[in-house]
RNA sequence: AGGGGUGUAGCCAAGCGGUAAGGCACAAGACUUUGACUCUUGCAUGCGUAGGUUCAAAUCCUGCCACCCCUGCCA
């Protein structure tokens, strides 16, 4: 296998590791416990665990790590297959550990109690919490220690046999009780647990504990690269403890560990993104304001968006924050290259042009940035609509928009002069009246009249109501770091933005018609938008993804 | 003297003894029939800190400081 030009450490470990020989492939996976969403952290790890052994010319598992019959659920594991694929991954095999593996690790804990590595506790839970010493002071001996392997063994396969109850004994690696690594102290292997699990269903009543399944799964399936959070680096020292000791052969797999993804403003973890769904605080776990992958793919994000924000965040061990800016930017140009350029009016002032009666086609590019993506029809005609702030009666400096007495360019369609404001009953502005330049047309122009603004609109007689699906960040600015906050007595719902969706009408081109669930748009000048699930055929719904940069800063209204 | 990690700009991040890449953000300007996109320019005499080695140190050595993780029969 060929070496590459490393991008990041672990890169670099690999490269040591291939040319000493230590290693011939890679090969990783990416273990998840089917019991939750994923989210944007998640996307992290399995971009590096997949684009890593892509680099190398080897491939990648996806690996259920079901070792805990009681938080695990068949749906998840259904789940991360379609969000998997969402993201263009495609992995070598499915795997279930429960499945493929519990009868190896079982073969190998008897080994290892034959060998003295491994003993049967009786001791209960709180006498084992108890004598495992602190943070700085060592542990105290079992005094089922060191009993004869042929009694440990006995029980172990009792167990197994489903002779001792939930908790009352235990299995454990002989290691150092006065190891200054507390997860070198005697660690639990194998619980007994009387739990119906959903692959493997009554076949187990003894469970491995993740320090020692995951070495050997690891082991087994071949994978070379084990690569994981920062969180485990010291579970590393048990990792090779277990390989050692249990696994006996060559080229035994490498735990490398980095810093998992931080953002700041965002809540990923899985209790609390519970709770907000359980409270009704948002529609469901793919809410459009949760970075879980079905959230985000809701909202209209891109799986290309994503990756390109990860790769752009680099893989190190520091820890780190990023703000949510930096996504955005990525989403945003993804979104520039595909998205398909609608004209829709959010907030609508009604113009009549009154030297005009008909109406006509204009074209609009559907992405100027793409040639190939064509152009679509929409309508010029008396009744107009635009967007109210886009007309002002007391524009502030560097206004190019339409003011009374002024000109604007109306997209893909003439120049309109406005020439009269006119007000309703209540004082309000009912509508504006203008006229437009004849030869004024789009890719047509004649007249050689310069104009700054160009704003976008829809046709009386080529337009419709569609609903928009407003969305705010759902934690408030100021809470940088929720989960700090909490820990400082700031409770979820107080870090809750109000109103964090919001529902409002527009009118829309009728080119939108046809668009079907999570197609996305440019609504132009505006932001970007895609179908919602919700959509009916005579409600459509709109989600809000992003709006589009702005570079004018409209100054605080003069009065 | 518990153990394990990490400190480069507002935020990420290259750098691996030869004189601080790049991106985000921000600012100014050009272009523009989207105030988008694109383009140009600006943005660390400084690499947690104090010493040391060297002709030369973000890189090597020593001390100190700060922050993160670890005491589930969770993963």
């Amino acid at each position: 296998m060929k070496l590459i030009e490393p991008t990041n450490f672990i890169e670099e470990e690999i490269n040591k590791d291939l040319a000493s020989g230590k290693a011939k492939e890679v090969i990783t996976r990416f273990p998840p416990e089917p019991s939750g969403y994923w989210h944007i952290g998640h996307c992290k790890a399995i971009t590096i665990d997949f684009e890593t052994a892509k680099k190398y010319g080897g491939y990648t598992y996806l690996r259920m790590d079901d070792t805990n019959p009681a938080k695990e659920d068949g749906d998840f594991a259904n789940s991360y297959l379609a969000d998997l694929a969402w993201l263009g991954y495609k992995p070598k095999k499915l795997i279930y550990a429960s499945e493929a593996y519990f009868d190896g690790m079982y073969e190998i804990a008897e080994q290892l109690i034959k060998n003295g590595d491994a003993y049967v506790d009786e001791q209960s839970a709180e006498e084992i919490s108890a004598t495992r010493g602190t943070l700085t002071t060592p542990g105290k001996e079992s005094p089922y220690r060191n009993r004869p392997w042929q009694e440990s063994l006995q029980i172990f396969r009792d167990m197994k046999a489903g002779k001792y109850a939930d908790g009352s004994v235990v299995l454990r690696a002989k290691i150092d009780m006065a190891h200054p690594n507390i997860n070198m102290r005697d660690p639990i292997i194998y619980r007994v647990l009387h739990a119906h699990h959903y692959r493997t269903g009554d076949k187990w009543c003894i469970y491995p504990m993740y320090d020692y399944a995951h070495p050997l799964e690891d082991a087994m399936e071949g994978v070379t690269f084990s690569l994981c959070d920062m969180s485990f680096e010291d579970h590393r020292p048990l990792y090779n403890w277990v390989l050692e000791k249990g696994w006996k052969k060559p080229y035994p797999p490498r735990q490398i560990e980095f810093a998992k993804l931080n953002l700041e403003n965002v809540l990923l973890g899985k209790r609390h993104l519970k709770q907000l769904v359980n409270d009704k605080k948002v529609m469901g776990w793919d809410d459009p304001r949760f970075l879980t992958i079905v959230g985000m793919k809701r909202r209209g994000y891109t799986a290309q968006g994503i990756k390109d924000f990860i790769k752009s965040a680099g893989v190190t061990k520091a820890d780190s924050v990023i703000p949510l800016s930096a996504l955005d930017y990525h989403i945003r140009n993804d979104l520039n290259q595909i998205a398909t350029r609608a004209m829709v009016v959010l907030d609508p002032l009604k113009v009549l042009i009154t030297n005009y009666e008909g109406e006509e086609e204009v074209l609009i590019d559907n992405n100027p940035n793409d040639e190939t993506a064509g152009q679509h029809k929409a309508l010029f005609s008396k009744e107009i609509y635009i967007e109210k702030e886009d007309f002002s009666l007391n524009p502030p400096p560097k206004y190019n928009r339409l003011v009374v007495g002024g000109i604007v360019r109306l997209k893909g369609a003439y120049i309109i002069k406005c020439n009269k404001v006119v007000y309703g009953k209540n004082g309000e502005i009912d509508h504006l009246e203008c006229e437009y330049v004849p030869n004024t047309k789009s890719g047509n122009d004649t007249s050689g009249i310069k104009c700054k603004g160009t704003i976008h609109f829809v046709s009386a007689n080529n337009c419709f109501e569609i609903t928009i699906r407003n969305f705010k960040n759902l934690i408030k600015d100021e809470y940088i770091d929720p989960i700090k906050a909490m820990s400082e007595g700031v409770t979820l719902d107080e870090m809750l933005t109000p109103n964090s969706m919001t529902e409002s009408k527009a009118l829309a081109e009728n080119f939108l018609k046809k668009a079907k669930i999570e197609d996305k748009f440019q609504f132009m000048r505006k932001g970007y938008y895609c179908v919602d699930k919700d959509s009916t055929k005579d409600n459509m719904i709109f989600n809000y993804t992003i709006s589009l940069k702005d570079g004018f800063k409209m100054p605080k209204p003069t009065k």
